[in-house]
DNA sequence: ATGTTC
């Protein structure tokens, strides 16, 4: 990205100066100057079209580990008001609904874990269903899924994968409202039969982990972290179920969007207003599959911990927190001094509530919402705390970021080399595709140390620990 | 991201 066009307002905060007769909201990018050169000009592109769509409020704004996405960036927050004509998107949210990171915090030193990590790799690898359309063990019917899309992680503790202390620490304590099963199709319900508790392929892995750094003590306390803890992570979503959603609604939005004569920059752009009978119907399938993911998400946390304590038998394993990267949400945030009601999407980008807000469990409030910026493969992690401020309606970055296409990295990498080489690094990879590994290079992302670094400087959130990457069933 | 070109 070329940072002539831009003005920067701050050291981490920049913007693009709008044309004297040009109707759109305000493009803010968030992110240092290294970071939003090695940016496409496409991510400029996108948030800009995002801040012409109707009742959008503020600003169409990016993190500072944006990339070129389907329509909106990945790593875009714009929000809008209903009552202004405001819009909700599918590209806006992304296919891959409610993909987040689960994060548990364990009783095991890396001392009492290391010499035992290639037994755990191999354990954690047979146990976690992993891969494109790969399916579990766990089957359940078409009533079932219609459950698991109204009741979320509950429907999973219900049934015996986990506890009732996880809930408390996964957003909206694992169970959003306001979702409608009818409004999602059987084939959507269909194709998720056989996948909950699966992983997927991708980005999705699962990581064991050790807290190498503590930046921030009072907040590393409240979460729980100390130095050489092991933690895991699991990035996954919504599978199946929510792409197939995905695919559905956009085309359905694009018909309302036409029906309705709204002019979109970019027919990536499918939307419909949040009041039109097709955004409604697009919001209850969108939050049945947020539940579906949550769901998933602590199915594999069950699975997880019984893989772990075949290794380790009193090894012990807590919800840290659960996080969705992958969302529209309706919140209520201050805007010119007064509070509104906005549907604020985040495609690639974590909701990071500050200190004091209230729907944040207890035990976090006084520091803030726990962030994971997901490393890529065999980097490393940052926990974060939401800050003060409100910037950005309370949204942080989600992981390091593509700097290249899946494409470019295919024909540079080579997936066997990788993990040998990461092997050396004492980092231990499980797959079932080395094509994957080469997709999913660590060359291939940004550098993860600079996105944490400038969430901070730009006041999104501030770091708490980082974690060093040790096992990764990789997706 | 994705039963990876229904």
């Amino acid at each position: 990205m070329n940072l002539q066009q831009l003005h920067q307002l701050e050291p981490c905060l920049w913007t693009l100066p709008r044309a004297t007769a040009e109707k759109r909201a305000e493009v803010l990018l968030y992110g240092t100057a290294p970071l939003l050169v090695s940016m496409d000009d496409k991510v400029l592109e996108q948030a800009a079209n995002v801040a012409f769509l109707p009742g959008v409020v503020g600003a169409s704004m990016t993190m500072p580990d944006a990339h070129w996405g389907y329509g909106f960036p990945i790593g875009g927050v714009a929000a809008f008001d209903a009552g202004q004509g405001g819009v909700i998107s599918v590209g806006g949210v992304g296919f891959d609904i409610s993909c987040g990171i689960r994060c548990l915090r364990s009783n095991l030193s890396l001392q009492d874990a290391a010499p035992r990590f290639n037994e755990l790799a191999d354990t954690l690898f047979h146990a976690i269903p992993a891969g494109v359309g790969e399916e579990g063990e766990i089957k359940v019917n078409l009533t079932q899924i219609d459950q698991i899309l109204q009741e979320g992680a509950n429907w999973a503790v219900k049934h015996g994968y986990g506890n009732t202390a996880d809930l408390e620490y996964i957003e909206e304590h694992g169970r959003v409202a306001d979702a409608v099963p009818d409004n999602v199709s059987e084939l959507a319900k269909k194709r998720q039969r056989g996948e909950m508790g699966t992983l997927g392929s991708g980005n999705h892995y699962l990581e064991v982990q050790m807290v190498e750094r503590i930046y921030d003590a009072a907040a590393a306390l409240a979460f729980g972290l100390h130095e050489g803890q092991i933690l895991i992570s699991i990035h996954c979503g919504s599978r199946g179920l929510g792409h197939q959603i995905g695919t559905e609604y956009m085309l359905i939005l694009a018909k309302a969007a036409s029906r309705l004569g709204i002019r979109l920059p970019d027919r990536e752009l499918a939307c419909a207003p949040i009041k039109s009978p097709e955004g409604q119907q697009y919001i209850g399938a969108m939050n049945a599959a947020i539940n579906c993911a949550l769901a998933n998400r602590q199915i594999l946390t069950h699975l997880t911990r019984v893989a772990c304590e075949k290794i380790f038998r009193d090894a012990e394993f807590e919800t840290l927190f659960d996080v969705s990267h992958n969302t529209c949400k309706a919140e209520t945030h201050e805007v010119d001094g007064k509070p509104r009601l906005l549907h604020v999407h985040r495609k690639g980008a974590t909701r990071a509530f500050g200190p004091g807000h209230p729907a944040l469990p207890e035990r976090y409030r006084k520091v803030g919402q726990p962030v994971v910026i997901g490393g890529s493969m065999g980097t490393g992690s940052y926990i974060l705390a939401g800050s003060s401020g409100n910037r950005a309606f309370a949204s942080a970055s989600h992981g390091a970021g593509r700097a290249m296409s899946r494409h470019q990295a295919l024909a540079r990498w080579k997936g066997r080399a990788l993990v040998d080489e990461l092997a050396q690094q004492g980092i231990l990879i499980r797959t079932r595709s080395m094509r994957g590994v080469a997709e999913e290079a660590p060359g291939a992302y940004k550098d993860v140390d600079l996105v944490a670094e400038a969430t901070e400087q730009a006041g999104l959130a501030r770091r708490v620990a980082f974690l060093r990457p040790k096992v990764c069933v990789k997706g």
